[in-house]
DNA sequence: TGCAATACATAGGAAACCGATGTATATTTT
DNA sequence: AAAATATACATCGGTTTCCTATGTATTGCA
């Protein structure tokens, strides 16, 4: 994985769509993008945390056969942070298009 | 500046369109970005002195106008690794796409 | 029974960036 | 004329973001 910094705002993505655990949060990331985007557990669950003590993020912990999770959920300023992130995001791409074309 | 790694190929893209010197370089990246990209000194040269190590890069020092500048160009497999580069760009932005649109 | 997948976590290290600092000349502003 | 800004190179130290490796524990399949 090369262009780093996109963790985050993928994170927050996820979790528009409801709440979820770490593990299943790569797991989407890594099937929407076709085997692109494939983090590992050492990035994913540090940024998760700093998310929730950054008050992104809230959590619980929920046993679900057998298993125990951490389920995660956006939090208000986590919205608006999703909104921020997608924003530079696209002003991002579109500066490195206007490089490359031409 | 979010989002690592973009630097190499957009050096590599700039010197696709002829030989030039660093400063240049981050000026044109800057200005065709519209104040977006905006790479420092303390970036910049260390990746140009990386690329050239690795071969990607040839450079001679040149005068003009009194001041002692050092120009790139391209080399055989500079030119191949800006091919590499635009394909493995355009292969994560589609990817991330792929997460954020649904 | 053993291996893969699920599920969490942390420690140590590499890569890519920035800020600060240094040197030096040219140009513009005051 | 002096001062500030722009050009042009360079390096050092620090932060962020990722990886690998390692550890614990349960579930499901071969």
């Amino acid at each position: 994985m090369n262009y780093r910094g996109s963790l985050r705002l993928l994170i927050l993505n996820v979790l528009a769509r409801g709440p979820n655990h770490g593990y299943q949060i790569v797991q989407q990331i890594k099937q929407r993008s076709e085997g692109v985007l494939d983090f590992k557990e050492g990035t994913l669950y540090p940024t998760l945390h700093g998310l929730e003590s950054q008050g992104y993020l809230e959590s619980v912990e929920v046993e679900e056969n057998g298993r125990i999770r951490r389920d995660y959920r956006l939090t208000g300023s986590g919205h608006r942070l999703l909104a921020a992130e997608r924003k530079a995001w696209r002003r991002f791409v579109q500066a490195v298009e206007r490089n490359l074309e031409i």
